[in-house]
DNA sequence: ACCTGAACACCGTTCAAGT
DNA sequence: ACCTGAACACCGTTCAAGT
């Protein structure tokens, strides 16, 4: 029907991208894929070493997004160390935010996309030059790098506010809940209670990722020499 | 061959868990978990509800293995709220480092095991009863908890060090890949040289584990009022 | 009550064959 | 050079059948 286009490394890798975005990691196989590109899966082949050098392809285009972010941050953002720093962890986590299977991919994966080889350079070196060890730097890449890949959007989703989708808790369940953890059901109570916008539900992730930021970038400050 | 021991739903599990040590959690599949306890597959659904209930009971014994370790600290850890807390995160990571495909598992599921609950609450405790407000002790939760299930540990797997396993590289790769990133290389080099053990790896996680506890305990402090 | 065999709809990957 | 079909060894899960 559509005419065909001959299939592309980057053809495959953006198909392969908007179709996890859709539908999640774990719908990304060679087969659907396949479906997807209105192709046999092992056509695939050609362009792509398996299903590992897809995933390998995939943490790819994704580094390579999250420094396109960080390249186009305004140069204002880069007054002094902290701010350069803090607009670069910001702009990596809007992307990392556009595709949320981004830990999961990190967890499977080991090891970070060369293509982002450049980025750490540059950072290491905001830091060296700013009066830190390279012992600290490397610590602080890793801090930092734990909080951009790893960080658990909804870990500790509402045991005690709605309840989770499937299961809806009854009245005595809910105040059973309440009386064995009191200081959790409390601090619940206070968040929804405070939040203007109770509907977009009472983790803002947004707000408890810069905090957990702010508080690296503090800390670190008083490490220089 | 072996007398058959009834399957039990722990007896199930405790063979999943010593499988995904041995061979990774990818490994885990109902035939392969059946085959190791010397039952079919279909014999399994018995006693777990499908595989994504074995994955939920595998998240559920690792949150058990973590609250023994926590109990167990002397009560000497105690001593006040951030050492007790310290001695809790420490605790809780010496079990993930005998487990690393937790990361993995928590980055599939979204939420945490019931089990946990009562330790967060405690945590919330300790926070809320020496003059942290929920507010903040909900951030530091999430802090916290991203450091403990979201640490990659080999994230910034050497690059310029020795190299991927598979990959050897050239003499002339090696001084290239330096001069193109020199704060790297510069890092790598210091790092190693000051490690008295360079057969363990230039990286100890452990050391930068401590690191970012510290970092986020001490930024904590500054913020009770 | 507990386990099984056959079956279904999926995987990743190889390989000889087509154009 | 690029794509395909059939095949192999795996998945999770259902369901009727065994004991």
């Amino acid at each position: 029907m559509s005419t065909r286009k001959p299939l592309t490394h980057t053809r495959v890798l953006d198909a392969a991208m908007t179709l996890v975005d859709r539908e999640g990691l774990q719908s990304l196989s060679m087969r659907r894929l396949g479906k997807e590109l209105g192709v046999e899966a092992m056509s695939l082949y050609h362009h792509l070493p398996g299903k590992e050098g897809l995933l390998d392809g995939l943490a790819e285009a994704l580094a390579n997004e999250i420094t396109s972010a960080v390249d186009e941050r305004p140069a204002s953002c880069m007054a002094d160390w902290k701010s350069d720093l803090r607009s670069r962890c910001l702009a990596a986590r809007t992307v990392v935010m556009r595709h949320p299977w981004t830990p999961a991919l990190f967890a499977a994966r080991q090891s970070i996309p060369p293509s982002m080889y450049l980025y750490v350079d540059q950072v290491i070196a905001l830091f060296v030059d700013n009066g830190f060890s390279y012992q600290t730097a490397h610590r602080a890449l890793h801090a930092l790098g734990s909080l951009l890949f790893g960080f658990a959007q909804e870990l500790f989703s509402p045991p005690v506010s709605g309840g989770n989708l499937d299961t809806q808790k009854t009245q005595a369940e809910f105040e059973e809940m309440a009386e064995n953890l009191p200081y959790l059901s409390a601090m619940v109570a206070s968040e929804m209670h405070q939040s203007d916008e109770p509907a977009m539900g009472w983790c803002d992730s947004q707000t408890e990722f810069e905090f957990t930021l702010d508080l690296l970038l503090g800390g670190l400050e008083r490490l220089r020499n």
